[in-house]
DNA sequence: TATGAATGAGTCTTCATTCAT
DNA sequence: AATGAATGAAGACTCATTCAT
């Protein structure tokens, strides 16, 4: 039976996101092939890795693509975004935590590439006047990563349901927790 | 020479909070002493990380002790309470990723009594009318821990200068990203 | 495209001369054909060391005929057999190497008749009075082999050019390194 | 109890002069300490062989010495050489198979500078007409190194007496195989 | 017949942990 | 109390071999 990598990678991804140290043989189980098989698809463990990290890079520019971050208003253009993130947050949690995702200059140049991509936005919503300019554009996107990745967790731990989760990162995000309109 | 549990806890927090998979070895040369010695005070890698994690407990209490997150407005109990966690950021950054943390009774009694304390701010904030009632506390609690864990791991990649980090995570976390004053 | 079973043995005989430790992968690449149709040829690698045997048996027996070793001077018959010797030098030198070869019975029967074959002659210059008699024929036969592959070697290496190979082991091995008239 | 390095490498030696497909297991078993340990002292296989290597450049370059070849008769000289080198043959018969001994520039000049005093030696018999000139010095090296490997092999296969193996390989390498004085 | 895909078995290697001094 | 030495257990990786197309 032929084997996906496509599929190896999926079943690696949904097991790592719960449990980081998963090993090898773990995988390859949960994937449903042997250990051997899983080598051969994935010349190492570092080699999946950075393959969860390309494949985390092109699901991440497909929902920028899809979200077109650079249209409209920026508040929408975040929330699109969000909403795209959502599903994948507990992927992305995990890649997240990685520390040997920039090892190669081609994921390097992929995250940089959305970095880039996210850090337009926020600076076009600054430069519109709708994001607030003392909140520096690096750190607004590092929260942006932490607030997804911890809705990802938190969807997982059960302490957020999943059908809230958009709803709450962007409205933290984008309205913070002090009520408006103070009694 | 007499080594000092202390003096053993906190190098193994500074390595671990630099790099999480360090193995006992490594955490032993960077405290300056054998593996063995490093063993003999602790049992073993979980009871060291459990040991850090009675650390970590103690030193959030502390802080919710010291900032009085009960008294006055909710807001500047908040910030306090910010200004306290900030400089051990980095160490709570690498208990929030420890899934080990909750393994004993006593170390979930204290995660529990902080959740509760930091829980009891959030309810009362938003019963004063200054917190938002439509992010639930446990939302909040734990977009807290990631702000700050987040912060701890920007400054860390030198993409946040630490002097910034509590005015940023405060911010953030209270005002969100948005202008209040909209053009 | 039907791959003849010579094909890969010569193959095999070219890589293994050069890589005593190639992998079957390797081989079947050298011989431009899968692992998979290496194996259909070859029941195991056990087996197609054998078969590397049989060849090297047959190519010796093949060169022995071809010498007419037990005919005339017997000094000359050992240089006939070297001439037939040399060009496959390289292939018997990794022969050499293998302790397998013994395996079955078909192959050493095959391994002993050279043996007997080689040892007849150098009992006969013995017996004729041109071979020394101090230096066992088995010695001999073993010193004859060794030569044989190190010269193998030494060509392969680049410190011996092909064409010289036939004399030196020739002339070592039948008049030792002592000039015979010293001053 | 304290293993010493030198009586794990003696014990590597001693059984991969027999097996040179050994595991490191078998390795390890054979020095009667576990394979951890084993890799305690040599950080992996290629640093154990290495070791190895050099072990043996060491006990060359001490045979070297106690022969003092380059003192009185080349003759003679040689003969006190092999002299030291035989009761090693098996260990430098293994050493001569492993294709990776020149791997660092250490090692590489421990071996040229063999190779260089040998190659003095040789270049004095022939200086002083003792030695044959037709054959060249790096050829009548490699001899000297196949034929002490050879009596190696022939020994530890009971071909060859041990007390013999000097007086054949001295014979057979100085004077060959012909008789002096046919009848 | 030839091969891409899959695998079991074995090896190397690294840990956390224990022991003897 | 401290440590160098030793180890069992567990993981990564490779290889020869088999299977299904």
């Amino acid at each position: 039976m032929a084997v996906h990598r496509e599929h190896l990678l999926r079943a690696a991804a949904d097991l790592l996101s719960r449990r980081t140290t998963a090993s090898m043989d773990e995988i390859a189980r949960a994937a449903g092939v042997s250990r051997a098989t899983l080598h051969r698809h994935f010349a190492g463990r570092d080699a999946l890795v950075l393959a969860l990290g390309e494949l985390g890079i092109r699901q991440i520019e497909e929902g920028l693509d899809t979200a077109r971050i650079d249209e409209g208003d920026p508040t929408e253009a975040l929330r699109r975004l969000l909403a795209e993130a959502m599903p994948v947050a507990g992927f992305l949690a995990f890649l997240y935590g990685e520390n040997q995702l920039y090892a190669t200059d081609h994921m390097d140049a992929g995250w940089a590439r959305i970095d880039e991509r996210v850090g337009a936005l926020v600076r076009r919503g600054q430069a519109e006047g709708v994001f607030r300019r003392d909140l520096s554009p690096a750190w607004l996107i590092d929260a942006l990563y932490a607030l997804i990745a911890a809705s990802g967790w938190s969807v997982q731990d059960g302490r957020l349901a999943p059908k809230d989760a958009p709803h709450m990162v962007a409205e933290l995000l984008l309205g913070g927790a002090l009520e408006r309109n103070p009694r």
